[in-house]
RNA sequence: GGGCGAUUAGCUCAGUUGGUUAGAGCGUCUGGUUUACACCCAGAAGGUCGAUGGUUCGAGCCCAUUAUCGCCCACCA
């Protein structure tokens, strides 16, 4: 090992150096790995595996600081510590971020490609972002157990999907349904609503009638129904009308009376025309509307045009006899609510579209035809029956695929879904009874809200990448055929399917061979299933279940999960109940959901919003240090995290505002030099070969000063180290000074573990920063510095300050990982040994024990005459700002105070001469008052500062005049509050004394300036 | 439409169970080359705590109403 010399230390922290070094060093040595260790106490986390699309943003820097601070301390505090790093495959999201590059870069579909290639190329896609992410997260001084690494579609995580999805059929929770798609014609892919922008395009309704096939005399020879699409028509199945519109209507018009009686103004006549047509319906309408009620009843069919088919009228809710004409036309296969009322009313369900987006075979003389071709042909037939009623214009909001941007159709497919019944109850009964701990407990009712509705949950999807369905159809073979075939299997298990006439069999293997059924062939499902299913086994998945390793008994359940709010439903609750059912327990104990990373607007960061930001460049211009501690300051219960994002211009380092037009430009030029750099929408070669501007937040800067500050102090401990020697530190060695912040460590060493076992970062951050700054830095080492001067104070001062640096580092440490490390080190060169009874430091800070608080230390006492002494400082420093005088020329002071306050604060000439400038000459009752003073006023202390030479009389009379206008103001206010018999006689005592301790101590002062104001008149 | 959250200094935010004169950082202004730190030091200015009403001896904090913004969920024949 080389020499240590001070001199080496820079000025500025170099935080990538340090970044570099240490967390190699960490690595090498293993500190990372929990092991399982019988006598420690388990502490395990997984993280929420990022999703491979694309770079972690600033949300995932937060939540991973989050979660490393937690680890961290806990690794500190002797706990077995693991932290299951990984990433998740998105199914959805990945598949589609390669179709869209091999659209714009080949102009290819994945249908050009096929299945085996374009899940290849999503792998290659996948390794690039893994090691970019792994690599993001190392930078920001992430300590995961890396031997533990997993990514969603490992084997082992395979294998545990392949499980749950056998046990859940075994159950017979696993059932077929139909479920709406998000259908992109032009991909020819289903589109998540993610993936969705709506436009408001110019539409018509239009109104339809339907012969009603035989009607009675007196009945309505037709319905009329409106609608936004009329090609639809040919998948009706029905037209529905609400089985009891009187009672409808009544509702309808209490509510909206309800409505009327609590309206603000500007809402009135809304509200009040919409009762008009409630009541205009219950006159007029309400006959006919009882009437195709009782026909629906009946059993009664109209005539739907074109196609010439009878369709029933239905007697069903979902028809609104307060809305449109109050019938609606049914299309099952291509309107999630009409496939409810489908259901219900056991209606067929006519696909009328091909995948293309063209009509199909079923819509008759129109398949082949565009939907806008059809429409057209369809309005004109129906329009030259006579069965157009009316045409309105109405602007229609329709969904487009962002990647084609072409419309979406909606499209009900076959899914495969869970029933969520009993899952759904255990999950809830988690939280309810305190196994699961939400915090803050406020999202404990969007889990509960959720879940309550036990909505069955879809788990196909229609893509390439992912966990394939383990489910085979066959067709045509017998039921012993089967059981000839699987004999003596419990990995297999058949349902009869009877809609689709065929055989079920689900499979724990990863292949069924296609000959399995002697004499039949099996095909397995072409879909894969919901990324969810397999990230809601991730605390188990990835400690090896269905296997009862060892690893999974020591470290399940883990011991807390730290996630972002709008995944709560779609992943926290699906692990509980997963965990529950594979498991038999809950798979952690708490839920921390910390607040969300905005721009300077107030919008979510995205990247296709541009505004996102990459910790690599807050980390290249701040540091990991200053961006984790940054983070953690931000991180408050309640707030959202508001973050001016600014690019910084790589020739001049000037920073410019983004805003949202400069935001999505390919370059941009600096204001400042005039250079040009590029963006991420960098994509033409003239801009790419621009140097990149990287994008950062000023936010940051907090705490990159405080990190350099934290650094200095430690430089200038270290400069004051020399000749130190380690031993016991006995109380009656100790100095006011030690004494003093010996109680504040104590204390803030109480607050910050208090803080971080109950989330609240911000708050432990704050306490770590005000005492590292206001009060270690500009108080204790001030002070120790006239102690380093006198030999005989010198070695207590050192063994003092060595100590108390080395508890704010191992506090600091979770937060600041690389710069307490980096200053860790350093310091053990000088002071191997530390400690009021020293120890021998740790070969890294990552493994130095957690400080714990040392009640013995907690002085009031000794804060409250630190506090006195403050005062006086802050009494003469004032002084010194008020007139101006410059800070070289000393000055000379008095103060009346009591005994006890004197014989405190005479030892501490020096501390006031370094500290102020300012040298006392006399403390105590009857001190000699200069004639030309400052005066100032604490509580029990006048402070008289001379000022012969310095100053303008009738300026200073002046202020002392406006001093004592206040005060006697005050003392109005005060006596008035005091006199208030309401006030005397309900406030507590406790309270009351206090305020008479004010008005005494405002008695005082008044007569203070008073006297002072005298003076001053007398010259 | 339902749920949740926010609104405090020019900006970004703290503000413990209601209790003296509401705090911090940045920015602004004044003054500083005090050998740890100009990513610093010493000071100053700047707020009727979104609005209205209520409870209370006392409200930034509790209650009601309301406005604006954000997020989640549902829905839009």
């Amino acid at each position: 090992m080389s020499e240590f010399s001070i001199d080496d230390l820079p000025k500025q922290y170099d935080h990538l150096a340090a970044q570099k070094r240490w967390y190699a060093f960490w690595e090498e040595k293993k500190l990372f790995h929990g092991t399982l260790d019988p006598h420690k106490k388990p502490f395990s986390v997984v993280i929420p595996p990022p999703n491979v699309t694309g770079a972690l943003h600033l949300g995932h820097a937060l939540n991973n600081t989050l979660q490393d601070i937690l680890v961290r301390q806990k690794r500190m505090q002797g706990y077995a510590v693991t932290w299951i790093p990984g990433t998740d495959h998105a199914g959805i999201a990945t598949q589609a971020m390669v179709e869209k590059r091999l659209f714009n870069e080949e102009g290819k579909t994945r249908h050009d490609l096929g299945r085996d290639v374009l899940v290849q190329r999503i792998w290659d896609w996948k390794a690039a972002y893994e090691k970019r992410i792994l690599g993001q997260l190392k930078e920001m001084g992430c300590s995961c157990d890396w031997d533990r690494l997993r990514f969603t579609l490992d084997p082992v995580c395979a294998k545990a999907v392949r499980q749950t999805f056998f046990r859940m059929f075994e159950a017979g929770w696993i059932y077929r349904g139909k479920r709406l798609v998000n259908w992109d014609t032009k991909l020819q892919t289903a589109v998540a609503d993610d993936e969705l922008f709506y436009d408001t395009v110019p539409g018509h309704f239009w109104y339809l009638k339907y012969p009603v096939i035989d009607p009675k005399l007196g009945e309505p020879d037709s319905v009329v129904v409106a609608t936004t699409r009329p090609e639809t028509m040919l998948g009706d199945t029905a037209v529905a009308v609400h089985p009891n519109p009187t009672a409808a209507l009544a509702k309808v018009e209490v509510e909206i009376l309800k409505r009327l009686e609590t309206a603000s103004e500007k809402d009135r006549d809304d509200i009040q025309s919409q009762l008009d047509e409630v009541r205009r319906r219950q006159r007029e309408e309400l006959p006919r509307y009882e009437q195709l009620a009782k026909m629906a009843k009946e059993g009664r069919q109209v005539m739907l045009p074109l196609v010439n088919r009878p369709i029933p009228l239905v007697a069903d809710i979902w028809a609104k006899p307060e809305l449109g004409t109050g019938c609606v036309k049914i299309t099952p296969a291509h309107d999630p609510n009409d496939y409810q009322v489908g259901m219900r009313q056991k209606l067929p369900m006519i696909n009328i579209l091909n995948k293309d987006g063209t009509l199909s075979p079923e819509a008759g003389p129109y398949a082949g035809m565009s939907t806008d071709e059809s429409r057209q042909k369809i309005v004109a037939a129906i329009e030259s029956l006579g069965l157009l009623v009316a045409v309105e214009d109405r602007p229609h909001e329709l969904p487009f695929s962002d990647r084609s941007k072409t419309p979406i159709e909606p499209f009900l497919n076959d899914q495969w879904f869970v029933k969520m019944e009993t899952l759904a109850q255990t999950a809830m009964d988690a939280v309810s009874d305190g196994r699961v701990r939400i915090s803050p407990s406020r999202y404990a009712k969007s889990y509960l809200d959720w879940l309550s509705e036990k909505r069955d949950w879809p788990i196909g999807r229609q893509l390439w990448w992912g966990h394939r369905i383990p489910i085979w159809y066959c067709q045509g073979a017998s039921e012993s055929e089967l059981a000839a075939a699987f004999a003596g299997r419990d990995d297999v298990k058949w349902r009869w399917d009877d809609e689709g006439q065929q055989w079920w069999i689900c499979s724990e293997q990863t292949q069924l061979v296609t000959d399995a059924v002697p004499g039949h062939t099996i095909t397995q499902e072409e879909d894969v299933l919901d990324t969810w299913f397999s990230s809601a086994l991730w605390p188990h998945s990835t400690l090896g279940w269905p296997e009862q390793t060892a690893e999974l008994k020591y470290w399940y359940p883990t011991s807390v999960l730290i996630t972002s709010r709008d995944i709560i439903t779609l992943w926290v609750a699906r692990m509980v109940l997963t965990g529950l059912f594979n498991q038999g327990d809950v798979p952690f104990h708490d839920v921390y959901i910390h607040s969300k990373i905005l721009d300077g607007f107030g919008e979510g960061m995205s990247k296709s919003k541009g505004n996102g930001v990459d910790p690599i460049d807050v980390i290249g211009s701040f540091g990991a240090d200053a961006l984790r501690f940054g983070l953690a300051y931000l991180a408050t219960e309640t707030q959202d995290i508001r973050m001016p994002v600014e690019f910084r211009c790589p020739h001049c380092g000037a920073s410019i505002p983004q805003t949202k037009e400069n935001r999505i430009l390919p370059s941009l030029a600096c204001p400042k030099c005039k250079q040009k750099f590029s963006t991420q929408w960098a994509e033409k070669p003239e801009d790419r070969a621009l140097p990149r501007g990287s994008v950062v937040s000023e936010r940051f800067e907090i705490a990159r000063n405080f990190c350099n500050k934290l650094w200095n102090a430690a430089r200038f401990t270290m400069m004051n180290l020399e000749g130190y020697t380690a031993q016991p530190v006995m109380d009656a060695d100790l100095a006011f000074d030690d004494r003093w912040i010996l109680s504040r460590l104590s204390t803030v060493t109480k607050q910050v573990t208090d803080a971080l076992a109950k989330f609240e970062y911000a708050e432990a951050a704050r306490v770590l920063y005000e005492f590292a700054w206001d009060e270690f830095c500009s108080f204790y080492l001030e002070m120790v510095k006239t102690r380093m001067q006198d030999a005989t104070q010198r070695p207590v001062a050192q063994r003092v300050l060595a100590h108390t640096l080395d508890t704010l580092l191992r506090l600091l440490h979770p937060f600041t990982p690389f710069l307490t490390e980096e200053i860790w080190q350093s310091l053990g060169k000088l002071a191997s040994s530390r400690g009021l009874e020293p120890v021998e430091a740790t070969e890294s800070i990552m493994t130095a024990p957690w400080p714990e608080a040392v009640t013995a230390h907690e002085n009031p006492t000794i804060e409250q005459q630190f506090a006195k002494f403050q005062g006086v400082l802050g009494a003469l420093r004032n002084a010194r700002a008020r007139q101006n005088i410059q800070s070289r020329e000393n000055l000379a002071f008095v103060v009346r105070c009591d005994a006890a306050t004197a014989e405190l604060m005479s030892p501490m000439t020096s501390v006031f001469t370094a500290m102020a400038g300012a040298t006392p000459l006399a403390w105590g009752e009857n001190v000699a008052v200069p004639a030309l003073a400052d005066h100032s006023i604490l509580p029990g202390m006048e402070i008289f500062v001379d000022l012969a030479g310095h100053i303008d009389i009738a300026a200073e009379l002046k202020k002392k005049r406006d001093e004592l206008d206040k005060i006697e103001g005050r003392i109005v206010a005060q006596q008035k509050k005091l006199s208030n018999e309401n006030f005397v006689s309900r406030a507590p005592v406790a309270v009351i004394e206090k305020e008479r301790g004010t008005l005494a101590d405002l008695e005082a002062q008044a007569v203070a300036v008073r006297e002072a104001v005298a003076r001053f008149e007398a010259m």
